[in-house]
DNA sequence: GCCGTTTTCGGCCCGACTGTTTTCAGTCG
């Protein structure tokens, strides 16, 4: 989308621009307008067609007819300069673990280094020493720098990051005399991956705890480790930052901890209008008096704002949300009733349906849709008529003997490449739930894929929208589509769009979920589990849904069954 | 480069750790 490609040029602009040594807020213009336009769902052709730039936050007159610009020429002209001006290998340097703009600056004009190949050629051969500055441990510290570079800058999947996390936690707590312990950071926020780990522990002997943490057997490696604060490696080079701070602390450090960073700069903004400082030890008047810290509500408090839900903290709108009393009350895990999407043996699932149905009861929901393949994706085990046919039957006869639980019959039914669906109508209107998506023919132009999704979502036996971008994090791109389209499809037509809680999925993304949000489609969150064990995956769709500013009202299976069975007839009744 | 319930000009978050320095700049989060 166009938006992303803005948002890289402006940070390109911003690496640019601290190469040069220039204005430190000029550069941060820049980053802060990157960050909200990636925020942005709807497309910046349509904003700008509106004549609505000005309107988006930290875009100006100048970031505005860069846009437009780009929009016209797909290019922009200052951007353009700056990359006749400098070698773009120098700008690689700063990706560098431990390599600033400063230093990256100082090794082209001093050393000619242009690329991070023969940074790491001149550092191996000691060429470094000398420029000023550098010396022995620094040449060393580039080298490690180097290899982390090189083995993995991608960022780590919040699926994988929560559970490490949660691990370390725990390992604290047995070896190390803890008093409170959280994690904070992008995993607190629930991001949906994540560059580093940050863990805030109180105790009254932080050498102690440090020590501990150091020690633990997932350390590969230690990058730094001071009195309070320590910084190490894992596996696969995630890192791990760790804080100890005093209980009466905690509140001010847990909230500075969280992030993220342009939210914390934006209260810290507030803050200081009032007269007053906060940084992690805690809210302070001028005159050094301490007004909190224990709790971030007393944080938030000190500036006149209620607490803000970690997931919301992106500054998004949700500073000025407080500030005017009307923060999202949002959906908690609390309030599933029910998993929409589930397989069973009657496709590439590993569980009967019948023991499916224990399982999904023991996570405590009311509810269940098994939505096995259909016939097009063979490899998945999906089902011809024939076992369809069965399959309906094996779950009417199943349903009969539960009392306390209900079983929707399902499907998840592909939309063809044509945008037909994988059954006669006459099949569908067997079933009481129909979820479609895509499984084939990823690689269709915007416009086909985008009609083929329409024609889909249209169908007027047709519930849900299953993973609609088809994104598989890290591994595989969106289907180009364009989701505002979709949306205006299913609003028109009554369908919903599921959430997709796997965590290499997360499908909607946050961002296109508060869209559809917006746009009052009904959303729904689902596991597509096909095993028992990813069940509990449910967690990470509601964090996306916390993310995208919904409420329980927002995601059909918070319903009664009652409501949510006469959700899906109304839906045909259209 | 953006922004304004003190300002259309003069501000713009805040501190820990490291390496290389004799008091601090650079980097990071």
């Amino acid at each position: 989308m166009v938006n992303a490609e803005i948002a890289m040029l402006f940070n390109e602009i911003g690496d640019f621009l601290e190469l040069k040594g220039e204005n430190a807020f000029r550069v941060r213009a820049y980053r802060r307008a990157a960050q909200a336009l990636e925020g942005l769902a709807e497309d910046l052709t349509a904003v700008a067609a509106r004549g609505e730039l000005l309107a988006i936050p930290g875009i100006g007159k100048d970031l505005a007819a860069k846009i437009t610009e780009y929009l016209a020429r797909r290019s922009i002209e200052y951007l353009e300069d700056l990359r006749r001006e400098i070698p773009a290998g120098v700008i690689e340097l700063i990706g560098v673990h431990g390599v600033g703009p400063k230093t990256a600056k100082l090794l082209y004009e001093r050393a000619g280094v242009d690329s991070v190949e023969k940074l790491e050629e001149l550092a191996r051969d000691h060429k470094l020493a000398g420029i000023p500055g550098i010396q022995a441990k620094t040449e060393e510290n580039i080298l490690r720098g180097i290899a982390v570079w090189r083995s993995g800058r991608e960022r780590t999947p919040i699926g994988t990051a929560l559970g490490l996390a949660e691990a370390i936690v725990q390992q604290l707590r047995d070896r190390a005399p803890v008093d409170e312990i959280a994690l904070a950071g992008s995993v607190r926020r629930m991001k949906e991956t994540v560059k580093d780990v940050d863990i805030l522990v109180t105790s009254r002997e932080p050498a102690r705890i440090m020590e501990a943490f150091i020690g633990l057997p997932v350390v590969v490696d230690v990058l730094v480790r001071g009195e309070t604060k320590s910084s190490v490696r894992l596996r696969r080079n995630l890192q791990v930052d760790l804080r100890v701070v005093q209980p009466e602390s905690f509140g001010a450090a847990l909230q500075y901890f969280t992030g993220a960073k342009q939210h914390n700069i934006r209260l810290r903004e507030i803050a200081q209008r009032r007269n007053l400082k906060i940084n992690e030890y805690g809210v302070f008047q001028e005159d050094g008096t301490r007004l909190g810290g224990a709790t971030e509500e007393e944080v938030y408090g000190a500036v006149g704002l209620p607490w803000i839900p970690p997931e919301l903290r992106e500054d998004a709108g949700e500073i000025e949300a407080a500030a005017a009393g009307c923060l999202p009350q949002l959906i908690a895990t609390e309030n599933i009733q029910g998993d929409l999407q589930l397989h069973s043996t009657w496709s590439d699932g590993a569980l009967s349906v019948a023991d499916l149905a224990d399982a999904v009861r023991a996570q405590g929901y009311r509810y269940m849709a098994v939505t096995d393949h259909s016939q097009s994706t063979a490899i998945a085990g999906g089902m011809g008529p024939v076992k369809f046919m069965a399959m309906v039957a094996e779950v009417r006869q199943l349903q009969q003997r539960l009392t306390d639980f209900h079983i929707f019959v399902g499907c998840e039914v592909d939309i063809r490449a044509d945008g037909s669906l994988d059954y006669e109508d006459e099949l569908l209107r067997q079933l009481d739930l129909v979820q479609v998506s895509i499984h084939s023919g990823f690689k269709m132009s915007r416009d086909e894929m985008t009609a083929r999704i329409v024609r889909g979502v249209r169908h007027p036996l047709v519930h849900i929208l299953g993973h609609p971008t088809g994104r598989v994090i890290g591994q595989r791109a969106p289907y180009d589509v364009d989701l505002e389209t979709v949306f205006q499809a299913a609003r028109e037509s009554g369908a919903a769009m599921e959430i997709n809680a796997s965590p290499a999925r997360l499908d909607l993304p946050d961002v296109s979920a508060r869209r559809a949000k917006d746009l009052g489609i009904p959303l729904t969150i689902s596991t597509d589990a096909h095993v028992a064990t990813e069940l509990p995956y449910m967690r990470y769709g509601v964090a996306v849904a916390r993310r995208a500013w919904v409420g329980a009202p927002d995601v059909l299976n918070t319903r009664p069954l009652r409501d949510l069975k006469s959700w899906l007839e109304r839906k045909r009744g259209r």
